[in-house]
DNA sequence: TTCCGCATGTAATCTGTTACATGATTAC
DNA sequence: GTAATCATGTAACAGATTACATGCGGAA
């Protein structure tokens, strides 16, 4: 997943600065790629350089400096190799269904639904830029690109029907039943009574 | 998402080892969870242990060492004050993606599909897995962790429906058309091509 | 008696971010 | 002229992993 491979990747599309590529990474974030600081990057640059991935291509352009990298023959060989490797597993870390994993029953629904009230506009708002990319008219994006696109619709339509599900049963008591064999929940709701308890008598 | 508030998640649904903690992110990593080392866990627990979040209740069980952690009064508070704040938008690191909004024409296709396939048989793998947590009579799940659980179906769901559309549509050459409003594809084989044939002429 | 699962921990390293410092060019 | 955007870079820090080191208890 390394940073380097990404870098490469984006210069592919066309040559690119520094500035360029991080800009490429932040309004391509739906989902589908992921975003990189200036600190990481411009140090980032200058290591495949020196391993002779990429090179810059000077632009005078007035003295103004600016360094347009491009991939070298060892970049495009490496590049493409990295694309022929098998992609690991993707990785989530989804703070919200933490949060609804562990979210017990002394605790306020209202605030979860919130919750789930405030994800919806966001995946409201990425959808609308998702189904705006590639239909703009502007952005590049080949065939085999589309797939991935519409791999994000997808998770973005399916995330916004399981929100409205969502909140439905949480506003009218009809969540479905989980499981507690060990009867669980009365024991956490104890544990949780007796720390609090202990608490006040302080 | 601090991992330290994981931590605290996991406390809250009963008094756990650092090895118990470290087991319950690694089995229910269905995409709702998400992985941890020893190397960072032992360490947070000893910090949030100074900080008076957790304590260890100790088991002798025959002089073997062995540190059971509870919450402390203070921990509960930290715990549902983390509940309570909004969280964040998850964080999606797929390569396969990746790989795919930058896959190029003169990439064989068939090795896209062999990543595919791949990504099917671990994504079927996790929703067996999921499919069987909820049903097992065994793990302790609350009505409101069923939602989760849902989601992870869902998800888990339509990335297969949308593998096997993909698979279909580059099987077939019938990937729907891109955007390339600046004749970016023949560009970039270009580049391509003469970055190769510069190697080659050495 | 040997291997596996339970159990805890540290040191070196890696990877990345934040905050800062600097300055040119363009649009209003 | 001044604000926004383009543009590059560094130093300090934060966060996490890997590899290593250690050892008990139970099962085969």
């Amino acid at each position: 997943m390394s940073i380097e491979h990404s870098i490469l990747a984006v210069l592919s599309f066309w040559p690119s600065t520094g500035y360029d590529i991080k800009a490429e990474f932040e309004h391509k974030a739906a989902g589908l790629y992921w975003g990189m600081s200036y600190g990481s990057l411009y140090p980032k640059l200058t290591k495949l350089e020196a391993e002779g991935f990429v090179l810059p291509i000077e632009q005078e352009e007035g003295g103004r400096k600016k360094k347009l990298y491009e991939l070298t023959p060892k970049g495009w060989q490496e590049f493409e190799n990295w694309l022929r490797l098998p992609p690991a597993f993707p990785i989530i870390k989804d703070e919200l269904l933490m949060k609804m994993s562990t979210w017990h029953d002394d605790m306020e629904g209202s605030v979860l639904i919130s919750h789930l009230v405030k994800r919806k506009k966001t995946t409201e708002e990425m959808l609308v830029f998702v189904n705006d990319w590639s239909k703009n008219g502007v952005s590049y994006i080949s065939d085999v690109g589309m797939l991935s696109i519409r791999y994000a619709e997808l998770r973005l339509e399916t995330e916004l029907k399981w929100i409205e599900e969502s909140i439905h049963a949480l506003e009218n008591n009809q969540l479905s039943k989980g499981q507690d064999p060990n009867g669980n929940t009365e024991k956490l709701l104890a544990r949780r009574r007796e720390a609090f308890r202990g608490e006040k008598e302080k």
